[in-house]
RNA sequence: GGCUCUGUGGUCAAGCGGUUAAGACUCAGCCCUCUCACGGCUGCUACCCGGGUUCGAAUCCCGGCAGAGUCACCA
């Protein structure tokens, strides 16, 4: 096998949506893979759409999704320059070689006469008009300084085929390709154009891109052709749907990148989640490094049909990513989020991470999760019946008291010596341990649920504060059997 | 509408002529359990339809149907 060179060549829009950087991201796991050379190039060749910033945003994702590009703007591979908009006046002189080998030709027809050539069928294809004009015709317009654009001559009969690596065999009749154009009025090059001279030029072998250009590859193809240049390998991708009717894209909303980073996801479980979008590896494992996804990565796990975009599942992943870290990595990590919940200044960290850690799937869900921290005061007594563990408000009373005897004499507090210490407790009075958990949890919280047990929650509240709650619930419940 | 492509549970997705049609997410139930989670177990639900080919078809062929893409001086 050649060296294998890939790109991605996205056109800066401001964002990148999730459906472009796995098309990236394939693009990087095939040439990895194969040892091989990933290009980044810049498609700017529509300045009505350009946006400030937006190659930034390029830069960015790249970065934190843990891809990194061999040749760029930014690295120089001997290939450049790697935006097309610098490279304006290649195209042109290209596009008038093909001219002379007859692959194209100059239009100089005006839009209004476009326009009209709806011909009733209502699909208009271009009649291929001025490519009956002599040469000494398009000299004479060209001097007096017409405008003009340069059209690609594809052939009006026979078939044009090629072979793509996931979708086999392509086959379109010539006679359904229009005559695009090649190079605007403007001077500057279509995507068609740009395209393919920048491919050959950075010698890309093997072109990895979304399936939208599948029927349309014929077409470059020819140009390839026209040149007598060598055709590219062809790796087409199915969409990626927001469900079965639509594809996924911005008008949708959070569907870039960087507003999932934005909800608590972590990139590397966006990537690993949109990688299994559209391929599987052979043992179908879920859970993948980027290196192992370079490793496992393989065109026959490329499926040919259109997925939808799961955000349950990719949100289970991430959830699989965070159960495997430790307290520290998640309280780093989470950091953001900590700050911005009812914990921050008041916690611990690392303690709120340990109990975090299996209870949250993405890190947004933090704040809810801790809220009940924010405060402590009333709430109701009736919390502490519980049916089905036989425990009734004077029980519960019974219970607390004895907890407040024996805890001030703890000196250790931590959840495990104080489970120890209660845990003894219970089994000397012939109570089942959740007798005694169960108040000890609600006196310490006032929270039906929390994320953790009494003793947890002991541990993270510290000795001081959980006796004086104990002291308040107790009272609580006083007043409540008066 | 023409052309191109696709069609396995709600979703992702194995399967490549012979399987009790994997697995994961979701959902439901059970176990564990001091609430909530984690974990463990069980369950529900699928080969778009119709014809062929074949001893045998989810797998191959044809035709329908459904969906997607494309038909720009956008990429």
């Amino acid at each position: 096998m050649e060296k294998v060179r890939t790109r991605f060549a996205p056109s800066p829009t401001g964002f990148m949506h999730i459906g472009n950087l796995r098309t990236c991201l394939y693009a990087y796991l095939f040439a990895k893979k194969h040892n091989g050379t990933f290009v980044l190039r810049i498609e700017d060749t529509d300045r009505e759409r350009y946006v400030d910033g937006a190659v930034d945003v390029i830069y960015r994702t790249l970065q934190t999704a843990g891809i990194t590009h061999d040749e760029g703007p930014d690295k120089d591979g001997g290939y450049g320059p790697y935006i097309q908009s610098e490279r304006k006046d290649i195209y042109m002189r290209y596009a008038r070689e093909l001219v002379e080998r007859g692959g194209a030709y100059y239009c100089f027809c005006t839009k209004e006469r476009l326009a009209s050539l709806g011909d009733g069928s209502g699909v208009h294809k271009y009649d291929k008009h001025c490519l009956s004009l002599s040469p000494q015709e398009v000299k004479a317009k060209l001097d007096a300084g017409e405008p003009f654009v340069i059209r690609q001559n594809v052939p009006t009969e026979g078939v044009s085929e090629y072979d793509d690596m996931v979708f086999g065999h392509i086959a379109v009749p010539n006679a359904d390709m229009e005559d695009n154009i090649l190079i605007k009025s403007d001077g500057m090059p279509t995507y068609n154009f740009a395209n393919v001279v920048d491919d050959h030029l950075m010698a890309i072998n093997y072109v990895i891109r979304g399936m939208e250009y599948l029927s349309s590859t014929p077409k470059y193809n020819l140009l390839y052709d026209a040149f007598g240049w060598e055709r590219p390998h062809y790796m087409h991708l199915p969409p990626i749907m927001k469900d079965a009717q639509r594809k996924l894209s911005k008008r949708y909303g959070d569907t870039n990148f960087e507003d999932f980073l934005a909800k608590g996801y972590l990139p590397e479980a966006i990537v690993n989640y949109i990688a299994l979008l559209g391929w599987s590896p052979k043992d179908n494992r879920e859970k993948m490094s980027m290196h192992e996804l370079v490793e496992l990565f393989d065109v026959d796990g490329i499926s040919k049909s259109p997925s939808i975009f799961d955000e349950a599942k990719m949100k289970w992943l991430n959830g699989e990513y965070i159960k495997c870290m430790t307290p520290r990595e998640f309280a780093d990590r989470a950091k953001p989020f900590l700050d911005a919940s009812a914990v921050a200044g008041k916690f611990d960290y690392l303690k709120v991470a340990k109990l975090l850690i299996p209870r949250v799937e993405i890190f947004s869900e933090i704040a809810d999760k801790v809220e009940f921290l924010r405060g402590f005061g009333k709430y109701d007594p009736a919390m502490f019946e519980h049916k089905k563990m036989k425990i009734t408000l004077p029980l519960a009373l019974e219970v607390l008291t004895q907890c407040a005897e024996v805890l001030p004499s703890v000196d250790e507090w931590t959840d495990e010596n104080l489970k120890a210490v209660l845990g003894e407790i219970a089994q000397k009075d012939g109570r089942k341990s959740g007798q005694i958990f169960l108040p000890l949890r609600l006196a310490l919280t006032g929270a039906a649920t929390t994320p953790g047990g009494a003793t947890e929650m002991a541990e993270l509240l510290g000795k001081e504060e959980s006796l004086r709650r104990l002291d308040f619930s107790i009272g609580l419940l006083k007043e409540a059997l008066a």
